[in-house]
DNA sequence: TATTGTTATACTCTATAACTATA
DNA sequence: TATAGTTATAGAGTATAACAATA
């Protein structure tokens, strides 16, 4: 069950209802069959790797981790099948990460859940209402990632 | 870094958004000083904790976790001081979970943080604005919960 | 030397299984 | 027997430190 009400029915604060939101994201995922082992870090290296390929360390970057773990994740998804690595002709120490078709049938088919999600969300709240909260989430975040990035 | 765009540029969708945002709070418990390791597990403790004190069983229900994971959790929380715990005299089977004046005085400064960030948010995107993005927030998780709980 | 990446190791958070103690 | 809780163990996810290979 995901909680919405903290002690004595008062409203729960934004960061337990952020967390419930994100809650039903990881179970949707946890509940569909995929054909293989698939977690949400998975999902966010997927829509990380840009077409011509990436390195570790830019990769991890871009998640926001250390090249190590980021190293170890990728190892993983290659032997599921969702990425490919190989040298990179122009410089022999990168390990260049690509999206293997299986990978990006994936990112995509995850995609559409999420795009189904928000629609019966808007449909739920009202077009008009959820574009406002979409827009005020993405200024928040731009805000944080300036103050901190 | 918390990232806000995906690959080449796109906007992130929401799920990423929201960690982001989420990222925030993480990082705003980590750098600030409470007088003894606090991590995010504990402030959704503390938050469910009533005064006339909980059990672990029902405890670990109110926070969508098992019985044991939240043993072990209130059991770190005692030697910081957070929480206290006693026998129910009313069934000895029961180990009673209270807030500490430490846990209140912590659970209190998180939530004026959390406070203050709303005021902040609030205020960068429009209070009217705000409060659209707090009350679909509310409904979606309220949703979620209806469907799943 | 600086950089890319790996190996080794550890810690947080949480789960499942098997158990003990009390009702 | 049923329920409250613990102990043992494991796995995901990530970190830091020390290292190897290439530039």
């Amino acid at each position: 069950m995901t909680r919405v009400k903290g002690q004595d029915g008062a409203d729960a604060h934004v960061l337990e209802l952020m967390g419930g939101v994100l809650g039903h994201f990881r179970a949707l995922v946890a509940h569909e069959d995929w054909g293989h082992p698939l977690r949400s870090s998975h999902l966010r290296v997927l829509g990380q790797v840009p077409d011509e390929g990436i390195a570790i360390t830019d990769l991890s970057e871009r998640l926001g981790m250390t090249k190590q773990g980021c190293g170890q994740l990728v190892t993983g998804m290659v032997e599921l099948g969702l990425v490919g690595d190989g040298k990179d002709p122009r410089d022999g120490r990168v390990r260049l990460v690509t999206l293997t078709p299986q990978g990006r049938r994936t990112l995509e088919r995850f995609e559409q859940r999420v795009a189904e999600t928000e629609r019966a969300w808007a449909g739920a709240v009202g077009p008009r209402r959820y574009a406002t909260f979409r827009a005020v989430l993405r200024e928040l975040a731009e805000d944080d990632a300036r103050r901190t990035g």
